[in-house]
DNA sequence: GCGAATTGTTTTAAGTTTAAAATATATAGA
DNA sequence: TCTATATATTTTAAACTTAAAACAATTCGC
């Protein structure tokens, strides 16, 4: 089933800039939806909250609230009611910022961290698995192509931002 | 600004799968996030009712609900809503399909094809701004690659079903 | 120090999204 | 036919997400 996908239709002449955006595109939803979907039979969770223990384990010390949204690449907003509910399930707590009282700092209980390491080596075997008919060197390069795009998307879209300097 | 992104902080010895899966995820984000706020700006409307249209214009001729939710790869509930919301701005309409009393078939109005065509072509710039500074050899290879991902994504990740024969 | 601009977080309103249940119609088998 | 099963869509409740406004605290320039 679902054979088809976003990729679908496209016409043969459209510049291959969108084609890959394209399969780009469905490349993220077939994994994201996937991975959506076993946490959610699994671990009765979801993919922002563990997105959010992701990066917490990953510092190895607390977050501000401002720092999550960088990394998520999400905004502010988004965060609060993230860490609302984190914080409810007892997975995370808020803390003043000892040096700048607009600050708060999000860390993970040790509640947290177990109920995340428990999730990690399964999510890594779910993505290799995905990934398992590539090999190695095509895992390399796939990842230094997606370098050169990152780049050329960080080096090119911000021509907007003109009104700045008045 | 915005230095940081969901792939800070990898460990060096995560496997190269994540490594990839990481990236993959901060390119789709960097690109989702600037065409959605373009969108919204030039366009005052969202990425995913742009993806119906976009749907609708390439089949050009109507599509079921059914249809529709598993070329975008979202739940049927959600493409209900988008719909509505569509329909409402004079953009689709919903019309019985003849051959079964269960299916709705969406059409693009007038109005909304020209809404859609005024769109898609700068919709086009914007991601060969994006991926500017890649050139024609290298697209080809991410291209190629990502349909090896693609292919891996849909031939490895249904080991699940396991209870569907009884 | 004081006031203005900046930075960090939350709130608000609207839209998006999912999973699961409900509804409606069609199809297949006894 | 009649009933069970399957398919197509909508509804529901909860969560996720954004943009914009509001609020709070800091920093900067005088």
């Amino acid at each position: 089933m679902s054979r088809d996908d976003y990729e679908s239709g496209v016409g043969r002449d459209d510049g291959m800039e969108l084609r890959v955006w394209l399969r780009l595109i469905t490349c993220h939803n077939l994994m994201d939806n996937n991975v959506r979907q076993k946490l959610h039979q699994d671990y009765e969770t979801t993919l922002p909250r563990f997105d959010v223990l992701a990066q917490l384990h990953r510092e190895g010390a607390p977050l501000t609230m401002g720092e999550l949204s960088r990394r998520l690449m999400v905004t502010n907003g988004n965060v609060t009611g993230l860490i609302d509910r984190l914080a409810r399930e007892g997975l995370v707590e808020r803390r003043p910022a000892p040096d700048d009282r607009r600050r708060q700092l999000v860390a993970m209980t040790d509640q947290g961290k177990a109920f995340f390491e428990a999730m990690a080596g399964e999510h890594q075997d779910w993505i290799a698995g995905m990934t398992g008919d590539l090999n190695a060197g095509e895992l390399r390069e796939l990842f230094r192509l997606l370098g050169r795009l990152k780049q050329s998307i960080l080096t090119t879209h911000d021509e907007d931002n003109s009104e700045a300097a008045e």
